[in-house]
DNA sequence: ATAGTTCAGCACCGATCGGTACTGAAGGTG
DNA sequence: CACCTTCAGTACCGATCGGTGCTGAACTAT
């Protein structure tokens, strides 16, 4: 690896691909899928439909990869905090992650993962599933750090893994609903706080 | 009142109203405002769509229509949880509501005033903001209920009421979401529950 | 320089979007 | 009965939807 990458023959692209992935992923962050035309995605890309079909694919996979996109970057917050060495620092990082990627300046409010498509017509129903699949795989990775949890004795042996995984995904997910409401950043945290309170929900 | 009601003069319309306006809330609880189109709607409510615009007024006034309908309808178990006696008889019967509604046989999965328009594009801004003032105005009663509640000593003095509303709205919300990603009813009646083990959050 | 390859813009595609004018039928009232 | 109002179906509206064929420009490799 570390090999000096020729430059590819033909014209090269005219602009910044990533850079245009990131404003494609704020669109549909705040528009949802089937609310984002490719009007609006190509305007704020600055690139015409015909280089964002050559340089993604199409629609469908344009979200897909703005999805990736999120999850490397907004979402992040998810590894950082599975990563942490007691549950209880787990689910009060992943909640406050949740709070501050739904109520960060300058971006979209709520959450790509749940208001890019909760429900849709049939054009949308694969970018539908694609998310419930995203969301999933989030409690799934709770799940396993909980049982881990219990395992090396941080959470007691009668601790549910499964229930408190879906518990502290549906207060994360309930957040993301309250954020795209308008709930401030304030409100949001002292309910994140005060859902952790009684942990782990003896 | 009581008075009997005179046959409006004219060619009486030749289908019911309200089982036409009860197809089209499902067509947009399961499909959301935008993913919803007039063929989708007017097929669903077995009508024309010259009959579904002399009758509902066009698109948004349908959608306006249907949510009072799944507000007096799915939705009840709102105004009869504020209903009851205790603070958390109010908030068991909110959640299990919730999880009940979200996970009704023979409806679409989730909730129609979360899953109905979350994000939008331009056509929809207007149902959004309609939906996200109908899940505020639920948690306002929450509030108020849990201020009486407070008052009536039902709750110890250092409760807040606006936390608690919070709580189990963003609660609700999230078991939402969780209900259209495809969670089963038995897992999220164990959410509500541990989710109110800790009443009043102390 | 020439060949080979890719890019980007324009124009355009059929389908569908929400919404409506027009017409004839269907019912009421007198 | 005649008259009047309303309904419902057809056919259509301009706009927009996601997606593409074509062409000339731009770039690398030879």
């Amino acid at each position: 690896m570390d090999v000096a990458r020729r430059s590819p023959i033909g014209r090269p692209r005219g602009f910044d691909a990533d850079e245009a992935l990131g404003r494609a992923m704020v669109v549909f962050w705040r528009q949802g899928y089937e609310g984002a035309s490719l009007a609006d995605l190509t305007s704020a890309m600055g690139i015409t439909k015909t280089s964002m079909y050559a340089a993604f694919g199409n629609k469908e996979e344009l979200f897909r990869k703005a999805l990736a996109r999120y999850a490397d970057g907004p979402a992040a917050y998810v590894a950082k905090a599975i990563a942490l060495p007691t549950a209880l620092e787990v689910a009060t990082a992943f909640l406050d992650g949740s709070v501050c990627a739904s109520t960060q300046p300058g971006f979209p409010i709520g959450c790509l993962g749940v208001q890019g498509a909760l429900a849709a017509g049939e054009n949308g129903l694969a970018i539908r599933d694609t998310l419930a699949v995203w969301r999933d795989e989030g409690r799934t990775h709770l799940h396993d750090r909980f049982r881990q949890a219990v395992d090396d004795g941080d959470l007691p042996p009668d601790a549910d893994p499964d229930l408190l995984a879906r518990y502290v995904m549906t207060v994360a997910n309930g957040i993301a609903v309250q954020a795209a409401g308008g709930s401030s950043r304030d409100d949001l945290q002292r309910v994140a706080a005060a859902s952790l309170r009684n942990w782990p929900l003896t």
